[in-house]
DNA sequence: TCGCTGGCTATAGCGCCACAAAGCCAGTTG
DNA sequence: CAACTGGCTTTGTGGCGCTATAGCCAGCGA
């Protein structure tokens, strides 16, 4: 049912996950809007106005989370030209955005999974055609739930 | 760099991501003290003063977000009773709740990588010792990423 | 030089979610 | 029967993130 805990973690009582990754990554981009936004940017999306629409909220909330979002690196603002046009700025993904895809598409096959009463509205499926899912795995691949896991305190 | 949409989704400014699981899913848990909630439940508490004290944060939250999460079909409550104690109740994981796994840890491992200037905190393996991870994979068990990814409308 | 467009920024108001402190109720122990 | 405990609930306050509306600025085209 739950996962093992290792050593020192065992009793509980004797301490409390206050470096968190889960916390601190709730914090840095655990918002309706940012997660948003880094969909669209899955989808190919990159210029302001594109993102405020496709996303459905105002500008200022786009800007606002997109301003933070470049801050903390997930995205990068690069200037371009369009033949006859003046020069502007697209929001790509760095590294650390692009990280970010098992957690956007674990959720998007939860709430396909719990939360579409008429099914999922799209599919993500590979080059071949086959279906993608997002698993917890170890390196042979294995597909692994909570009860197989065990959480040690690192060094 | 972004994932292919295919059929009528290519025309990006012809349709709006309007029943979108991610922005769902988002609603329904995109809360840090509900996903944290989520991280206690998976490291294996049980009980209510557990939940708030272990996430830190006050009882009045820790009851709010857990009655969403029941409410959600998350977490269910169940009665037990120790011996010479009254019956209280616990609130343990459902299905829909274990599934929620790939996110929790798809978080604290972005969070890990992205987040901690001295390395994780902590470290989760299986059950052999072997090192855990959250993969987008298809049928064969590749590693995928966002543009080995092609999106379809579903039926 | 004037107006248009894209990409923001500013202001005001509202709701959600956190906090702290206090209160309440059921049942068990003394 | 009174006191205690666990598990909440209530009340009041504050911040953050959303909305709507309005304004601003850079540069291109006419």
């Amino acid at each position: 049912m739950a996962m093992t805990l290792d050593g020192p973690l065992a009793d509980r009582d004797r301490w409390r996950a206050t470096r968190c990754s889960i916390g601190k990554a709730m914090d840095a981009i655990g918002n309706r809007t940012a997660v948003l936004l880094l969909r669209e940017a899955f989808y190919g999306t990159t210029r302001f106005h594109d993102f405020a629409t496709r996303v459905g909220v105002t500008e200022a909330s786009a800007a606002a989370r997109l301003r933070e979002l470049v801050e903390l690196g997930v995205f990068e603002k690069r200037p371009y030209q369009e033949p006859g046009q003046r020069t502007r700025h697209e929001y790509a993904l760095t590294e650390m955005g692009r990280d970010l895809l098992p957690i956007v598409l674990a959720l998007m096959q939860w709430g396909d999974r719990h939360l579409q009463g008429d099914g999922p509205p799209l599919r993500v499926v590979d080059t071949t055609g086959s279906p993608v899912r997002v698993q917890v795995a170890n390196d042979r691949g294995d597909d692994l739930s909570a009860e197989d896991l065990v959480v040690q305190v690192n060094r």
